[in-house]
DNA sequence: TGTACATCAGTGAACGCGCGTTCACTGATGTAC
DNA sequence: TGTACATCAGTGAACGCGCGTTCACTGATGTAC
């Protein structure tokens, strides 16, 4: 049997996912702080410098962990997505902002990693975390997107014209190739991503603990109706 | 001379208050999970043990530390509010917002400790938390009353009425003591919660450096435009 | 099909580090009479 | 004003812990001829 890229190969492949996947569970019980290299060989039952077969250092397992969260982000999100008719764009909207709750509130150290308090020592390398780490957002750009050429973006909803100094960083980031093809101007960019803040903010205040001087009593109603109050800033009703 | 409470007391207090100084200063270099008490110990010039004189233990600290942050964010706020003409409420939401970021930005991971990732292994007591971790929400509250006397409040901007489930979530927050003597209702709770969330999302984004696909070019305009957006979901323009 | 060599995964010991916390102690500062 | 005792701040040594990372090594798996 020819075994080119065979059994080493598959079998490193094999080490890597489980890796990933117990760094993932201790991430999920303890938190990034308390991620430990050493934690993890004993879990894979092997001795900790035989990690450094398939992990530069520490900060290596993290960027790969960062990359795995955002995925798994990513993918529930977009399923929630696409389980919802593609014309009703404030479901849609909604489908967005719940799955990336419920997936938030279920792992909320892996939400911290990727939302909160950066890291100490250690700088997330652009390029391998800048694309999983932008599904979601691309996804809420392709609703603003459809919501633009049927003619239901109102980003007028949030008032007056936007400032220069917002709008010209709004017009520069569209310069970005992430924007490719989308049809969006500036003002829509401001309004969507206002909209976004806020139920980010919400979110955020949730997973953290923070909402306010005591616990909400039903705080999924409170988070969507947040979302419903984002969604209305910029989607038109019908 | 009589020192009764004299010389004694006073060292204690003073020695304290360097403790908290140190502290604050190496958790705005190396943030919370770094913070050491051998460390702090050693900046004041004495054997780490000594410190269990007066903290109890290093969740002691960081408690100490939190209500240090809190006080000294609420101080800033404050007095930026203070320094604006009390009639005019657009001009007081921005003071807070603004004093709020010029804040989180000089000392990104004293805000990440109040608002970022819960620290691991780590509760904060409320009963000595809540009254200082309040004192700006407590501001917002104000103009919203203040707000809400004058007939300048206008929460119907958000849209249509709220669900059920989220008003009924606000006015069983109303009940709690921090709103006595607050003349709003559920509605008007919910739209400045809102708002407010909107606000703490943009700079959390900001601070955290997650803001888009690429950096804002005028960080400051977009804020500011970001304010503007979420104030007038809830005060009136003139 | 068989042999010689190169690649690679995993071992085990070690380095040096810093941490939180406890404990018995010394010596100075305060208090009661 | 002076003495006996109690309180308190700070010392220094120690315990036990877990961490990231390096290094020379063994033995198995693959490759070239």
């Amino acid at each position: 049997m020819p075994t080119t890229g065979g059994v080493r190969a598959r079998h490193r492949a094999a080490v890597e996912a489980d890796i990933v996947e117990i760094g993932r569970r201790h991430l999920a019980r303890d938190g990034a702080a308390a991620l430990s290299l050493r934690a993890i060989a004993r879990e894979l039952g092997v001795v900790s410098s035989a990690l450094y077969r398939y992990v530069a250092n520490r900060g290596d397992l993290l960027t790969l962990l960062i990359v795995a969260s955002y995925t798994s982000l990513a993918e529930e999100v977009e399923r929630a997505h696409e389980g919802v008719d593609e014309d009703d764009l404030t479901a849609r909207w909604h489908a967005i902002a719940g799955a990336m709750r419920r997936w938030a509130l279920a792992r909320p150290h892996e939400y911290a990693l990727l939302y909160g308090s950066p890291v100490p020592d250690y700088a997330a390398p652009a390029e391998r975390t800048t694309e999983p780490g932008t599904r979601v957002l691309a996804l809420v750009l392709r609703l603003l997107d459809d919501a633009a050429r049927s003619g239901r973006l109102v980003p007028s909803r949030v008032g007056q014209p936007s400032p220069d100094g917002a709008r010209a960083s709004a017009q520069r980031m569209l310069a970005d190739p992430f924007f490719e093809g989308s049809s969006i101007d500036a003002d829509a960019l401001l309004a969507g991503m206002a909209a976004w803040s806020m139920v980010m903010g919400t979110l955020s205040a949730e997973v953290f603990g923070q909402l306010g001087p005591q616990t909400v009593a039903d705080p999924q109603a409170w988070f969507d109706h947040m979302v419903g109050v984002a969604g209305r800033l910029v989607l038109a009703d019908d």
